[in-house]
DNA sequence: TTGGGG
């Protein structure tokens, strides 16, 4: 029986598949993509691989793993390794290939990039032999991935400053959540998605992100929450192999390195070429104190090294707390009192507009339907000639110019009680 | 069985 099995072991190339439909067959072959583990809708936990070879890698074919419970599935650690099936099942799905990993199939995990010596798999279910072929297949493997550029689809990968909301395709540069020192390493420049997973997680199934290095996402959702783009990493969502030679990294990579060369590389892009600086008088909406000085990104305000600091930063300011005018020249103690949401393509924050700064913001009090047409200019609320407000004219805040300073408002802990207040910054020329 | 370019 052994003897009979060993003459029939037979690795089959992707391009074959179609031939062996209900077959069960053995496959060595490149995880292009790979998936979340989640329940599935019968007893078992499920896991969807991508799979490629060098006979058939333009779409690949899809693997559905199922196995009794969820640490069993693959854990693969980067997309590119290197996969090995013994018994799954070759199927039809409305005209397409798959594969099905059922519980008395096996697999083995083998990192893409390695030595060609190595073939100790780093995950393996079930007892799995490597007979000296599947060596050869896995060195060919190795080779072909490092020789080849994968011809990847052109389409389907936007630029972060043009997604849209719904699902999408993201090539991007992942970057770690919150603690100030992690917050810190992330880019000040260019156009900054979070992203958050839908799922609860396990951490090893993460390993595949890397701080630092470009991802690509296949099929995560975009959503807009409170005005602020988020990346949903949920069940259907996939990570592809990708790597730094990929047309799509070598672009970006060739955009972000010019951008930040340039003088205006820290403006947001919606106000570049035309920059602040350059804006006729009549469109622009405020004036800073200081202007030609060097502008920051509210990244580089959030991650700047000292606490106390003042900035020079072109905004959108998208809320403002009160907004009426009403409320603003009638405040408690008789002084201006507001807390402004600014944001651009970087990061979000508060500013505080107290006293003084607001006497400077309004030109000192002028008056209810001044200041109501100043604060509408500044949230781009559109009004009619005669003033009146449209109410269901959808807002546009306009880049405008604003001087940001940082503070703290306790001292036990001057990185938690960071604050920040807008400063000597005018509304002017009114419309 | 389940899921499958959602």
């Amino acid at each position: 029986m052994s003897r009979r099995r060993r003459i029939d072991y037979k690795l089959l190339l992707l391009r074959d598949a179609h031939s062996c439909i209900r077959h069960k067959v053995n496959i060595i072959a490149i995880v292009l993509e790979f998936g979340p583990p989640k329940k599935s809708n019968g007893t078992d936990f499920c896991c969807i691989l991508r799979l490629i070879d060098e006979t058939h890698y333009k779409s690949g074919i899809t693997v559905n793993v199922f196995t009794a419970n969820a640490d069993s599935l693959p854990c693969i650690s980067a997309a590119g390794d290197i996969i090995h099936l013994c018994g799954v099942t070759l199927n039809t799905h409305l005209g397409e290939v798959n594969v099905v990993f059922y519980k008395n199939s096996s697999f083995a995990l083998y990192k893409g990039k390695s030595d060609d010596g190595d073939f100790v798999p780093y995950q393996a279910y079930s007892k799995i032999f490597l007979r000296d072929e599947d060596k050869l297949r896995i060195v060919s493997l190795r080779k072909w991935l490092v020789d080849f550029h994968i011809p990847e689809d052109s389409s389907g990968f936007p630029m972060l400053k043009e997604i849209k909301e719904g699902h999408s395709n993201l090539a991007c540069k992942l970057e770690p959540t919150m603690p100030r020192d992690l917050v810190c390493s992330f880019p000040t420049v260019g156009s900054i998605l979070r992203i958050f997973f839908e799922l609860p997680t396990r951490k090893d199934h993460l390993h595949a992100l890397q701080v630092g290095t470009w991802v690509k996402f296949v099929n995560i959702r975009l959503s807009v929450c409170t005005g602020l783009w988020y990346g949903v990493f949920n069940s259907y969502t996939k990570l592809r192999y990708t790597t730094n030679e990929d047309r799509h990294i070598i672009e970006r990579q060739r955009l972000y390195e010019e951008r930040i060369s340039l003088q205006s590389g820290r403006m947001p892009f919606g106000t570049i070429p035309q920059s602040i600086d350059s804006l006729s008088e009549s469109l622009r909406i405020t004036k800073v104190h200081a202007d030609h000085v060097q502008h920051f990104t509210l990244m580089d305000v959030l991650t700047h090294s000292e606490v106390t600091a003042r900035f020079n930063c072109v905004v959108r300011v998208v809320a403002a707390m009160p907004y009426q005018a009403e409320k603003l020249c009638f405040p408690a103690g008789g002084v201006y009192r507001m807390k402004l949401t600014l944001e651009d393509p970087t990061a979000r924050i508060h500013a505080a507009v107290v006293g003084a700064d607001g006497e400077t913001l309004f030109d000192g009090y002028p008056g209810i339907e001044n200041v109501r047409r100043k604060m509408n200019r500044l949230l781009g609320v559109t009004e009619r000639g005669d003033g009146i407000v449209l109410k269901d004219y959808p807002r546009n805040p306009p880049w405008v110019s604003v001087c940001i300073i940082s503070f703290y408002s306790d001292k036990t802990n001057l990185w938690r009680y960071r604050k920040f207040r807008v400063c000597d910054t005018k509304i002017v020329g009114d419309p």
